[in-house]
RNA sequence: GGGCGAGUGGUGGAAUGGUAGACACGUUGGACUCAAAAUCCAAUGCUGGCAACAGCGUGAGAGUUCAAGUCUCUCCUCGCCCACCA
């Protein structure tokens, strides 16, 4: 026997694996898609973190395909975007370059780990071939009116130079690169999500979408519907209105004043009317040039300038209360406008109390049934449901109550109505940057916008010299002007192209259909071919795409299945959330912090099956753990043993009772616990097994290749090296997933647990199935039973066969 | 401030309400060796004891139960996400 040397078996192995397709079994009845989110390949190449997701779904995959599936299990690049662009940039590369580089390097980093990714099928977003669908996509939108230009100020990052989505901000501030967000005004693209923000919520509850309540409920968030009332106040004097809204119109007796945002409307209509226009304007202006940031710092006071020489109307009261232009109001989200009730909302009490207007409170908490309008002082804002006082017809209703009944009063008046408002923003979809796929359209000064005609699909990204950004609110690409200037498809005069390109996530809208049917030329997949592989089944990838990739994509999907595309509403049915591997020394792994590890070395030290072991047996799947090379070392031995134990495999005999009911209880844990992300926990059940068999003489030969079988989706390596050293043709991976036997694992004789008041005294081995008197006998017997029974009476036995005799005594 | 999740040996972690610490790392002792590595054997939660053994023990406190790491309540700490959304 040649000792265990991964190199070669490793090599040996991925080349014949490649060359006889071993994992292209799509003939099969029963198809199994399983899907990693792909990566953006970077500069940096990857650190052990990266293929933490990528050998769970390996693992899934090898399982599945011996349990007799079709399995999809595909891998691509997610090129386009400022990651790849900003690399390219600091190393002097085009970025087409760069990435092909990148691409290759990643490539062959994934292949030394043993993949089943079928590379026939890889594609990269950054592909003619591949983004010509994309903006296919992009043009049937623009087609539905749910892609629209839009002049609102957006989100600009200083220092990437572009626009950004709502999405794309870290607490105000660019997630790439950290710098405080601006609000600017300019012409962009918009996809407008919050028409599908119903349905994406709705469909978060479907039974069928197995995600984690955490993803579900960030979602919810992002989403954040909330239903109301939008109320209008006539401005006294004139002939203008303001609408508010607001969820809690029960209290709209407490209102004091009217707040709209510096950003509204009205002020500009009503210019001549404003006695004090100077001040207003100046602030008005101050607060433009605030950044999100700093207007919603929390911590920061609240200021507002009142619009002297008007008033608004109370619908309610008639009552004539102040109005003020204030930035802790939005002007983008619901009117832009509130009713402000300062004793039942912080942020107005917060005001009122900074600026001595009114605070009056119309809903008493349950428990103080009676007015408490003459309490001196009132030191916090009670904004919970109660009773409500003070509000003419609606005093003494419950807040519930008058909700509704205040609605309907607003409704049959036809001073408001009920309205939903949502969080969630339509998507800023064009950035000024080079390294995006081109939005597919033409601008001419007779016909307006004009698609590029679908049959000159893809717009292709010219090349150009210079592809950093500008400054200008324009891509790079409108300073080529050979590119830019097109004839009308429409009317064949003098137009020019949109110049604006997509954002990053533009491309992993919708990659995993094209794995499906890679090098269609005529879809984007072939209908018969989604309909046989969608949904995905399995979906693995990181937390932190949660309001991001997994909305967008969910979005585009829908929108799919609408154009009839696709033939389902949802794109992921199970998603798994795997946790960060951290670098030794707690912190993430960084180039900066100099705590990379690199799965290469790994690899060559170890051996892929023990660095993937490794990766799995560290903990629970989804949880973040420290990397520490020393347990490479034992899953490393593991196999060594692993590779002995061929000395004692042979057919002459079968095993004996325990070893036999200990490897279908191994088959039982690793089948279940596969499925269930619990990794670690087979593969310790895979290590005991061993353990037990180390200690016996001989393993029979049934019994050993089933074991093979059970690690090799973990280790398919070595698996596949002894699989074929007992004879076998055929790869391991075409063998059959064995089953267990119930009968098998329910061993003879059982452990009793003996215990006196709750604690253990006894262990007792008897035969399964035995009744209580004979255990109660037997445990009466045992000395140390004895010694705690002594002179004591014994009140109550509890028994459960083949678990626990409790002798309860006192 | 809101939401979600987590606190178990020296370390990573395991445990359908039923033997807490499986499995692995590390450590200690021993075998093998001129020596080392590798490998093998043994021990390894804490306290007391030569030992048999006894007591204590899953962030803190209470409760339910014959029995709680697990269920309920209160509190503490940490992590992640969201955050002036009316």
């Amino acid at each position: 026997m040649k000792t265990y040397q991964p190199k070669s078996i490793e090599a040996k192995w991925q080349k014949e694996w490649e060359k006889i397709g071993v994992y292209r079994q799509y003939a099969r009845k029963k198809k199994f898609y399983v899907l990693d989110m792909f990566p953006y390949p970077s500069g940096a190449g990857l650190h052990v973190g990266h293929p933490k997701g990528y050998i769970a779904t390996d693992v899934l995959a090898r399982m599945k395909q011996l349990q007799g599936y079709g399995v999809l299990h595909p891998m691509g690049w997610d090129a386009f975007g400022l990651p790849a662009e900003q690399y390219a940039i600091k190393n002097k590369i085009h970025p087409e370059i760069a990435v092909k580089k990148n691409v290759a390097m990643f490539k062959k980093q994934l292949q030394k780990i043993g993949f089943t990714y079928d590379w026939e099928r890889e594609i990269s977003t950054t592909d003619p071939k591949y983004y010509k669908w994309t903006q296919w996509i992009f043009l049937q939108m623009w087609k539905k009116g749910l892609a629209y230009e839009s002049y609102e100020p957006i989100n600009w990052c200083p220092s990437c130079k572009t626009g950004l989505a709502n999405e794309d901000l870290e607490q105000g501030k660019c997630e790439r690169c950290g710098s405080i967000v601006e609000k600017r005004p300019m012409r962009q693209w918009v996809l407008r999500m919050t028409k599908y923000a119903d349905r994406l919520l709705k469909d978060l509850d479907s039974r069928k979408l197995d995600w984690s309540e955490s993803i579900k409920e960030q979602q919810r968030n992002w989403i954040g519907r909330s239903e109301g009332v939008e109320v209008t106040f006539p401005v006294a004097k004139t002939e203008e209105e303001i609408r508010v809204f607001t969820t809690r119109v029960d209290t709209i007796f407490g209102c004091t004043y009217v707040v709209v945002a510096p950003e509204h409307a009205l002020i500009r209509s009503l210019e001549s009317k404003i006695t004090n226009l100077g001040e207003v304007k100046k602030y008005i202006k101050k607060s433009a040039g605030k950044s999100d940031m700093e207007r919603t710092e929390l911590t920061k006071e609240k200021t507002g300038v009142k619009l002297e020489g008007m008033e608004a109307v109370n619908p309610f009261n008639g009552e004539k209360v102040p109005i003020f232009v204030a930035d802790y109001v939005l002007g983008a989200y619901g009117t832009g406008a509130v009713m402000a009730v300062p004793a039942h909302d912080e942020r107005d009490f917060e005001f009122a109390k900074k600026y001595y207007l009114p605070i009056r409170e119309v809903v008493a908490s349950g428990k103080q049934a009676v007015s408490n309008k003459y309490q001196e002082k009132i030191k916090e804002a009670f904004i919970e449901d109660g009773i409500l006082i003070d509000s003419g017809e609606f005093s003494g209703l419950t807040s519930a109550e008058a909700r509704d009944k205040m609605t309907a009063w607003l409704v049959k008046e036809k001073l408001g109505e009920k309205k939903v408002n949502y969080k969630m923003r339509d998507w800023t979809f064009s950035r000024q940057r080079y390294w995006g796929e081109p939005i597919p359209l033409i601008h001419c000064e007779k016909c307006g916008v004009v698609p590029v005609p679908e049959k000159e699909l893809p717009v292709k990204l010219p090349k150009v010299k210079s592809y950093e950004p500008t400054d200008t609110g324009e891509s790079p690409l409108a300073n080529i002007a050979k590119w830019v200037n097109v004839k009308c498809p429409k009317c064949k005069g003098q137009a020019k192209r949109e110049t604006n390109t997509m954002p990053q996530w533009a491309g992993s809208c919708w990659y995993y259909l094209r794995f499906i049917d890679p090098k269609n030329r005529k879809a984007l997949v072939d209908k018969k071919k989604e309909k046989k592989m969608m949904p995905v089944d399995v979906y693995v990838g990181g937390t932190e795409h949660a309001t991001r990739h997994l909305l967008y994509a969910r979005f585009w999907h829908k929108f799919l299945y609408d154009i009839r595309a696709v033939s389902g509403q949802e794109p992921f049915m199970k998603l798994v959330n795997q946790g960060l591997i951290l670098a030794s020394d707690g912190r993430k792994m960084s180039k900066r912090w100099g705590n990379v590890i690199n799965p290469d070395d790994m690899v060559a030290q170890f051996g892929a099956d023990a660095f993937r072991l490794y990766e799995m047996f560290m903990g629970p799947f989804v949880q973040s753990i420290a990397w520490n090379t020393d347990g490479v070392v034992g899953t490393r031995r593991f196999l060594e043993k692993v590779w002995k134990l061929q000395a004692k495999a042979s057919s002459t005999k079968g095993d004996n009772k325990v070893i036999e009911s200990l490897l279908h209880q191994t088959i039982k844990k690793v089948t279940e616990d596969i499925e269930e992300f619990k990794f670690n926990t087979a593969i310790s059940a895979l290590m005991i097994f061993v353990n037990a068999v180390e200690k016996e003489n001989h393993l029979s030969l049934i019994a050993y290749r089933t074991f093979l079988i059970l690690l090799s989706p973990f280790a398919p390596h070595i698996s596949e090296e002894l699989w074929r050293a007992l004879g076998n043709k055929r790869s391991i991976f075409l063998a059959e997933w064995p089953r267990w036997d119930k009968k098998k694992i329910v061993s003879e004789t059982m452990n009793i647990v003996v215990q006196v008041n709750g604690k253990l005294r006894a262990i007792l081995n008897v035969e399964a199935g035995s009744d209580e008197e004979f255990v109660k006998s037997l445990a009466l017997q045992d000395e140390k039973v004895k010694t705690h029974l002594a002179g004591k009476n014994i009140r109550k036995v509890i028994y459960i066969q083949d678990r626990i005799l409790n002798l309860v005594v006192g």
